[in-house]
Order: C-alpha cells, then sequence, then structure tokens
DNA sequence: CGGATTTGTATCAAGATAGGTTACAAAGGG
DNA sequence: CCCTTTGTAACCTATCTTGATACAAATCCG
C-alpha cells in the first residue's frame, strides 16, 4: 500500500472533470468511479485547487469542475501538483564524509536525480488531459 | 522513512568495492562509510549477488568485491537489481468498469508508465559503476 | 582439528506513509 | 431555515523500510 497512487487518481479525477465540461462533478460521484471513499477524493481536489487546476463549490448544486480546458493541462502539472518525492531516495543517514565515497556520492546522485527527474518531466509534458480523454475513447471504441 | 534508498546504497557499496579492485572489502566496512548496520549491507550484498554484480566469500579473510570490471557494470543494471516498483502506483482498487474513464484509465496510466520506464532507463544506461568512481575523485579534486 | 572471523539470513522492533473511515463545521441553494 | 455538499481534522490499519540482535554456516590460520 506504500507506493504513492495519487498522481494516478488524480489523472482519474480530472479526466472525468473534462468528460463533462462546465457541469461541475460531486466528490461522491468521482469516488464511485475510483472505487474509493470521498474523503480521498475530495483531499485530492483539495491539493488539485491550490495548483490552480480547479475550482469546487459547497452546496445543493455544489461539485468541481476545472479552471481550464483540457488541452491547455499538460500531465506534467498534474504530476508536479502530487508529486511528493524523487525517484528514488538517498542515503538516510549521512555518510561517512572522512570517505572520498562517502563524502562524494550524495552530490553525484543528486545530479543523477536531477538528469532523471527532466526526463521524466519532459515525457509528461508531451500529454494533455485531452489526450488522455481522447485515449479513454479510442480504448472504449476498441472494445466496440 | 518509507521512501526507498537501496538504489542509492548500492551504487555506494559497488563504488566502493570498485575504488578497491580484487581486494575483498567486509560488510563491516561498507556499513562505516554509508553509516548503518552491517547487516543493511549484506542484505543489498545478497541481492546484488543474485544479480551477478558481486560475490563474496565468508571467513577470515572474506568479504565482497565486484565480478565485472567497473566499466563494464552499468547503473542501469544495479537499478533493475535493487527496484521495486514504478514511478508511481495505479489505483489500489479497481475503478467502476461501467464507467468509460475507470474502464480505460489503468491502460493508459500503465502505458504511461512503460514511457516513462523507458526513459529512465536510457538515463541509467549511460552511465557506469566506473563513471561514478571517476566523479568522486573529480569531486574531491575540486575540493582541493 | 579448533578457534577466530565473516557472511547469510531469520526475526523483531520502530518509524513513516498511504489509504480508508467517521465526524462535523462551513458554505451555498431552494 | 433546511438540505446538500465540500473542507478538513482525527484516527485506525496495513504495509514498507531501516535498524538491530542472534546464530548457523563457511572459511582461514595456527
Amino acid at each position: 500500500m506504500a507506493a504513492n497512487s495519487q498522481f494516478a487518481i488524480a489523472v482519474h479525477i480530472l479526466a472525468m472533470l473534462a468528460k463533462s465540461c462546465d457541469e461541475r462533478i460531486k466528490s461522491d460521484y468521482i469516488a464511485k468511479s475510483v472505487n474509493t471513499n470521498p474523503v480521498v477524493i475530495r483531499r485530492l481536489l483539495s491539493t488539485l485547487y491550490e495548483n490552480g487546476l480547479v475550482v469546487s463549490q459547497t452546496g445543493m448544486c455544489g461539485g468541481s469542475c476545472l479552471t481550464r480546458k483540457a488541452s491547455d493541462i499538460k500531465l506534467l502539472e498534474v504530476y508536479r501538483a502530487v508529486s511528493t518525492g524523487e525517484i528514488f531516495s538517498l542515503h538516510p543517514n549521512t555518510p561517512d564524509q572522512n570517505c572520498s565515497v562517502g563524502k562524494n556520492i550524495q552530490t553525484i546522485l543528486e545530479k543523477l536525480q536531477a538528469e532523471i527527474d527532466e526526463a521524466i518531466e519532459e515525457k509528461l509534458s508531451r500529454y494533455t488531459l485531452q489526450d488522455v480523454i481522447e485515449m479513454v475513447e479510442s480504448e472504449s471504441a476498441e472494445i466496440v
């Protein structure tokens, strides 16, 4: 359970909002599709709100919707909004600074992390939410 | 503490073995440089052994050493040896298959994962252990 | 052969994190 | 003013990673 599925769920949420453009969608409805508790959805919606991707409203006709067109939202933005850590962690304890490897390994690994991050971000900047919902539709079509 | 630092420590271990070519290194010695318990090192050495990167020997003059030249060990191999999961997890529970998004989102995300993995592997295949120890030395030189 | 050393591995404890759940205040609409 | 929905805090549980102890098995040396 430890690995982070927030990106997956965030994309799911946003895809649903994108599909019903303008109409406000309730967390309860999204939760049924994601197959989880509505609070899990609202927690994520809160993060997405902080990152300017959605707005929500309380009350009878409440719910959430996108702040922009799906074609203007890159998956990279979603990733940045919800991502917490790096691909791999560095040492839990500071290595021995009297050893040349211990002294320098972290700097080297950080550079590697940065390079990998760049590669990931490049990939994720290629796709927008619009691409995702088009894929959803073409996958559905394939079945038929 | 939950995030996985095995790749970082594995590179550290292997860099130390690479630096003292042929000579067997004890887990206790590596543990001091990594600043952790020797068992943590031995556990990782065991994984690296399973992946054909090191051999170890018990006894008085025991210890571990590389099976190949440092220039023949790509960081990609190290990554594959110790990596457990993907960059992001999919949904913890199966999404609602009666919803077009729920039905297809995982397939789409898996494709994205595969693309990202490929990008990471490409990056990691560019560097060998030899590069790492050269970086260790040039970093050390910079200080002087 | 016997003793010292080192690895290999099982087992346990501690700390962190994610996710699910309940509860309830606050906002909004009719 | 009541009903609905979001926002958020609080708590529980499962799982993962690391650290630590313990001990058998292997190896080397005298």
